[in-house]
DNA sequence: ACGATACCCTGATGGC
DNA sequence: TGCCATCAGGGTATCG
């Protein structure tokens, strides 16, 4: 459920908390939710049944280093020393990381890894359902899930995705929701952002028109710029850094509003699935398919 | 190269 | 009240 702007609110929350800071240890419960430079390659460290522990040590978890500012890419974030090395965090469905100052109470289930700052703030990795995962690496740019990354949405001059989707011969929202082809966009955002140009979510990426991907590129930037700055949207899980919600499901048009009435034009909204996706649409306003 | 499918996982929900 | 089936969705792996 988190998506960019979820990531991004989060990231700018975070960041000013861990600015500077030097991690003073890190603590690793679950190796399984880590992958080290020395795992095998892949996603991952846990595969199927077989649980594959990772190699990595606690101490690899940027122990002793010195935090010099927090990127995002697409909804992957990268907390990065002052020496370069890099700890990717993706929250994948319910992923969490809560800062707390000295003393303050923090959740204790579910809990992945814990790092402890030397201002004696606590930062944590929380996430039930282990979608999400922790990576290392010497730099940013080795971090496995960020070298597969497409440009990122909140980015992206709209002009350039008339581009990224002349090439793909699938239908529009499961282009969107490629991260290879575009980083950051999700379930919620795509439904939201193909609502707003009035583009039907089956129609083929390749066949909207130059006009109509730069109206859709501007309208996912504008989308997306506008769930930032609302806190992004809180369903049930996701949380800021300090455990605030966002309030952006407020403002969803389709997302979760099946059967309700179209807020542009009173048809009843449809859905179906899409890309393995539960996926919801106006028939009149997106009705060109 | 793409699409469809299975799987990972837990918590919420609804039916009986 | 409890039990079970179903659903949600971020990804990756695998097969066609």
């Amino acid at each position: 459920m988190p998506e960019l702007p979820e990531v991004e609110h989060l990231r700018r929350t975070l960041e000013p908390r861990l600015l500077g800071r030097r991690v003073v240890d890190a603590t690793l419960h679950r190796r399984d939710v880590a992958v080290g430079p020395k795992d095998p390659p892949g996603g991952f460290a846990r595969q199927r049944a077989v649980v594959r522990p990772s190699r990595l040590r606690a101490a690899q978890l940027l122990a002793d280093a010195t935090i010099e500012r927090v990127d995002r890419r697409g909804k992957l974030l990268a907390i990065i020393a002052s020496d370069g090395r890099a700890l990717g965090v993706h929250l994948g469905m319910s992923g969490q990381l809560f800062w707390a100052p000295a003393g303050a109470r923090l959740p204790t289930d579910h809990v992945h890894a814990t790092w402890r700052l030397d201002d004696r703030s606590r930062l944590l990795f929380r996430d039930p359902r282990r979608f999400g995962g922790l990576w290392l690496a010497e730099t940013r740019d080795e971090l496995p899930p960020w070298r597969g990354l497409g440009p990122d949405a909140l980015t992206l001059p709209p002009e350039h995705l008339a581009g990224l989707l002349a090439k793909a011969r699938r239908p529009i929202k499961a282009a969107l929701l490629d991260q290879g082809l575009l980083a950051g966009v999700g379930n919620i955002y795509a439904d939201e952002a193909l609502h707003r140009v009035g583009i039907h979510p089956a129609e083929l990426a390749c066949e909207i028109s130059a006009p109509r991907a730069l109206r859709l590129g501007e309208a996912l930037r504008e989308l997306l710029r506008l769930a930032v700055e609302a806190g992004g949207s809180t369903l049930r899980d996701y949380r800021a850094a300090e455990g605030q919600a966002g309030a952006f499901q407020l403002q969803h048009a389709v997302y979760g509003r099946a059967g309700q009435a179209c807020l542009t034009c009173g048809e009843v909204l449809e859905s179906g699935m899409l890309a393995q996706r539960t996926t919801v649409w106006c028939p009149r306003c997106q009705g060109g398919l």
